[in-house]
DNA sequence: CGCTTTGTTTTAGAAAAACTATATGAAACA
DNA sequence: TGTTTCATATAGTTTTTCTAAAACAAAGCG
């Protein structure tokens, strides 16, 4: 770019349209501007170039031997240029990046997309799975799912559903369990990140976790839920993450009791960008998918 | 160009220098703005583009998967812009435009051309060979050089060297013409275009054109000039068209007598535009070649 | 020849964009 | 913990660009 700072971007623009249209007034239209603007931009950018582009012939303007020659790599530039945005548009409209917690992302979401797909097959997908807390004015991601208080500044949170947590085990395992007090003889798997106690489900039953008796931990849900399915112990599930499980019989729950924490579900998107068709697409399908799940 | 329009070039160039250089900082020193000016462009075409083309990470700004093909796609039209302006100014500096009299290029200036190329090889030349008015200012002409009264508006007029005729003929015609009386026996060839009359010879030795014989007529002062190298006649030449076949003995001026037109010889360039150095070195060839021709 | 059409340039003033300087904020360095 | 590095926010200023209307200029036409 040793050339390119003497001259203003607008003046070529004036110039390229100027010589592909043949007429100020066409140039004028096309670029959505007065034909005097125009005229202006193309002599100003003459002198700043020391050159002549146009010659005036009193029946409208010519390019000059040189001007032509300009004016077609203009063309093939802001061709470039052209197509950059395009690209840009295109995959702004097309691909739908969603930020989401790992686990959820594997035990709901992405059992659940295929659905999706089948009914918006334009959208591409694109998961990035992630704890961190995410700003979409200021990273590619469309829309987030997270878990919380719903007071996340800077962004647009919209509610979602309760997060509700009760307690889950395999099917063999449950048959020990008949009454909320059963669980202290049981061995607890935990998640050594959550910040969910179990107090939440056991104070209301009149039962205290520090009675628990210790199972194995992890530093994630999922395996957590891979090891209750795997029958290691009971686990604190959330609701959403062990649906499907319970759903095709892997796990159960043995008591009707469920807690809700202090947090909930919220739909992260971006409080300053116009919401795209994408946006609003997915976030329908998600509600009607939640829907289902509450359902049964 | 369905896309360009919704951003603005300004900002295209900030996010393709951030995104090339890797920083804002850096990129403002290279446009030669200030950090918060390039901080606010990029935003702004964020905002227009409706997608993140930065991720925010605290150390600085890194190109989200989007942002980096599409400051790729941008480079290369910033890059093809870059080139057709330097292909102006490479244009401009080594290519220089004359337009002349066809008349006056072929029997004066280019047998004299390949002098200056010779002193000059990094100058291309370009003639222009046409009797129209030109302006350099909306053609690309750098220079032009014509007869008249030096009273052209709108450009610069430099003196160059007075018009002279006098009447010219094959040698072996000249035999026949011992006195100015003796013209008038002889054919005149005329040029139908020309505006000089042969009175501003005539007169002064007490001679006048109603009496010339009418000889061949023709539009054009090279063929006149041949027709009289072919014996066809006396015609009233122009000093400079006439002087190389008078050096070399194919013309002869079978009288001393010269008279000077109302006519000059302008070298006429811009008014407006500086002056480059290769108008400048042309210049200055072209008065020591007309000096070189007036001691002869 | 004057009149009309077509097309560019010139103005002066209005509107929009870009820039600077300074303050603020946030992460890494050490 | 303070320092450095980088990006962003804000407010006011400067610069650029635009519009609208008039002025030109060259053709084409009755």
């Amino acid at each position: 770019m040793k050339h390119l700072p003497r001259v203003h971007l607008n003046g070529l623009r004036a110039v390229e349209a100027a010589g592909r249209c043949g007429s100020l007034s066409a140039a004028a239209d096309e670029l959505g501007v007065s034909v005097g603007a125009v005229s202006q931009q193309i002599i100003k950018t003459e002198a700043q170039l020391g050159a002549a582009i146009f010659e005036r012939t009193g029946r409208g303007i010519r390019p000059t031997g040189l001007g032509q020659q300009f004016v077609d790599r203009l063309s093939l530039g802001f061709q470039t240029l052209d197509a950059a945005v395009a690209m840009t548009r295109h995959h702004t409209d097309s691909v739908l990046t969603i930020s989401v917690a790992p686990v959820f992302a594997s035990k709901w979401l992405v059992p659940r997309l295929a659905r999706y797909t089948r009914a918006h097959p334009e959208t591409k997908l694109r998961l990035e799975a992630s704890t961190d807390l995410i700003n979409p004015d200021s990273s590619d991601i469309d829309l987030a799912i997270r878990v919380g208080e719903g007071d996340w500044p800077g962004v647009k949170s919209e509610y979602l559903l309760p997060q509700e947590v009760f307690p889950v085990c395999a099917p063999a395992l449950a048959d020990a369990l008949e009454t909320p007090e059963d669980i202290l003889t049981a061995p607890i798997i935990r998640d050594a990140n959550s910040n969910i106690a179990w107090d939440v489900w056991l104070k209301p039953l009149g039962l205290d976790q520090r009675d628990l008796v210790e199972g194995d931990s992890f530093t994630d849900a999922a395996l957590c839920l891979d090891a209750a399915i795997a029958g290691q112990g009971v686990m604190l599930a959330w609701h959403t993450l062990a649906h499907d499980a319970l759903q095709c019989g892997r796990l159960v729950a043995p008591f009707q009791e469920r807690a809700r924490t202090r947090y909930s579900y919220w739909l992260i998107t971006s409080e300053n960008r116009q919401e795209p068709a994408k946006v609003r697409e997915f976030k329908a399908w998600l509600r009607g998918e939640i829907e289902e799940m509450l359902e049964i």
